[in-house]
RNA sequence: GGGAACGUCGUCUAGCUUGGUAUGAUACUAGUCUGGGGGACUAGUGGUCGCAGGUUCAAAUCCUGCCGUUCCCA
């Protein structure tokens, strides 16, 4: 087989949703499932995943958020109960009818999103203002059908996620729990991931159904499509209301409470696929590469063999001594070559080739996957290699932000906002607020309001639609 | 929401027009030689041709429906 055919066998930049399905699959993160817009996340994937999950997991700890568990199945009676945020999710929703030969009384949604559920529980679990604020996450999935465009990671059917739901006695003290929490999403994504995210809110169009509004972390993609990364919504009383999360306050008086919710998906792994791989394969960050270094073994004779082994061996037990993820790729009959080019594919962030010449000359070659270079590092400075991987870290994240500032532009009147739009990107225009205005620009051009960033309502400029006067500067984009 | 293409061992594929026992490569298994950027040779394993009907003596091939995947355009 020709060499061009074993790997990616088309361009990042020539045909980038082929080459998508392709790291995606030959880089065994995830494979397709039997049933449509479904996939099935292989162990690589999966560890992507939990480090994401662990990271998150210590930051919500630290401000309080404890873990819980929610069944999949709503009653249509629940799910039914807040009338907007019902009719909004309504299209998507897969409903379980019979047990069995049985029908069921109720009908059973598989969950969309959990509110309607974890409200009816949260109700029976507050009485006073002692047991607030309550403050619980739930990693789970959640099922939304898609019929056309599904993609790995992107838009499938049932996703993995977490999401959080909070009670708190004031209005005030939710909000900034809202914040709080789209800082928490902020820092992971880009300290984790190495993907810069803009923050701010959706548009009143755009807002999750049932929220009062929902603050938004959005990326840019290299092939100009704007991915939403997670939403963090401040949910005010609309919920509170209709299922009954009720307090007794300190005088004694009955309030409803205020309520958040918010969360991220495996989207997340999608976007770092294409924010960092290329014509090569995956490209991982460091911090959450399942496997950080692996070394690839040179050797012919069986004395070569065992020298380098042992080797490699010292340089994996120094390494695991600083807690490096390590792996020996010591597969016999397969070429260096083709190691090489397989662990490229897959993403991981160093390699070590260890032959006997190096081992004459007390040294190793190190490949970094991000840029491509190669080096020799002497024995004694092996112990380095954790810099390293913080080095790589952060070039990657300072890359893919050079990378979303060449893709965004201001824009300061339409004819400009319709000729450029066709070549992607996020467009910084003002806009009067008006949803007519949104509306008719999204017809026009594909393109809706991404996010409205945060402290950006210093200047003045007229609507890039109708020339009204606007404070507001949001980044418009045509989405995934 | 509208349109198009595709589905044959794990993967890629020939065969389909004009029906007659399924082609090749790669991968996999074993062995020998190899080994610093996708190695070579030899032998072997592997496919109810996406699924269900229909036409026919006979269907991968023709017809209908379904399922799945991908791409393009709102």
């Amino acid at each position: 087989m020709s060499k061009e055919k074993i790997g990616i066998t088309v361009s990042k930049k020539n045909d980038f949703s082929e080459w998508y399905t392709q790291v995606v699959l030959k880089a065994k993160l995830a494979d397709y499932a039997p049933v449509k817009g479904l996939i099935v996340l292989r162990p690589d994937g999966y560890s992507i995943w939990e480090a994401l999950k662990n990271s998150f997991d210590k930051k919500f700890a630290k401000n309080g958020i404890r873990n819980g568990f929610l069944p999949v199945l709503i009653p249509e009676s629940l799910l039914g109960k807040e009338k907007k945020h019902f009719a909004g999710f309504n299209p998507e929703v897969f409903w379980v009818t019979h047990s069995g030969e049985n029908e069921v009384g109720d009908r059973l949604a598989l969950r969309p999103t959990s509110e309607t559920l974890a409200y009816t529980l949260y109700s029976k679990w507050i009485k006073s203002w002692r047991d607030l604020p309550l403050k619980i996450n739930f990693w789970n999935t959640a099922l939304r059908a898609e019929i056309k465009a599904t993609k790995p990671f992107l838009r499938t059917s049932e996703f993995l996620w977490q999401e959080g739901h909070t009670v708190h006695a004031t209005e005030e003290e939710a909000k900034k729990e809202v914040i709080k929490i789209l800082d928490i999403y902020k820092n992971t994504v880009e300290e984790e991931l190495a993907i810069p995210v803009i923050t701010g809110e959706k548009s009143e169009k755009e807002k999750f159904v049932g929220a009062v509004y929902t603050t938004t972390m959005e990326s840019i993609m290299p092939d100009g499509k704007a991915l939403q990364m997670g939403t963090s919504h401040f949910l005010g009383q609309n919920f509170s209301k209709p299922f009954e999360v009720k307090f007794a306050d300190k005088d004694n008086v009955e309030h409803f409470a205020w309520q958040t919710s918010w969360g991220v998906s495996w989207r997340l792994i999608g976007a770092m696929i294409m924010v960092h791989g290329d014509d090569k394969g995956l490209v991982l960050p460091p911090k959450v590469a399942p496997i950080q270094v692996v070394i690839v073994p040179i050797y012919n004779s069986e004395e070569d063999k065992r020298q380098v082994l042992d080797k490699a061996e010292e340089i994996k037990k120094l390494l695991e001594s600083k807690l490096i993820r390590i792996h020996i790729d010591d597969r016999n009959e397969i070429s260096p070559g083709y190691k090489f080019n397989d662990w490229e594919m897959k993403g991981i962030p160093l390699r070590i080739e260890i032959g006997p010449k190096d081992i004459q000359k007390q040294k190793v070659v190190l490949a970094k996957r991000h840029n491509r270079e190669k080096f020799d590092l002497m024995f004694e400075n092996i112990g380095k290699i954790d810099l390293i991987l913080d080095e790589i870290q952060s070039k990657m994240l300072d890359s893919a932000r050079k990378q979303a500032q060449e893709n965004t532009f201001d824009i300061f009147n339409y004819s400009d906002f319709k000729e450029k739009i066709g070549k992607g990107g996020f467009f910084k225009a003002y806009w009067c607020g008006n949803q007519e205005c949104e509306d008719t620009i999204k017809e026009e051009t594909g393109a809706d309001i991404r996010v409205i960033e945060f402290g950006k309502e210093n200047n003045t400029g007229k609507c890039v639609y109708c020339n009204e006067q606007s404070t507001k500067m949001p980044l418009f984009a045509r989405g995934y």
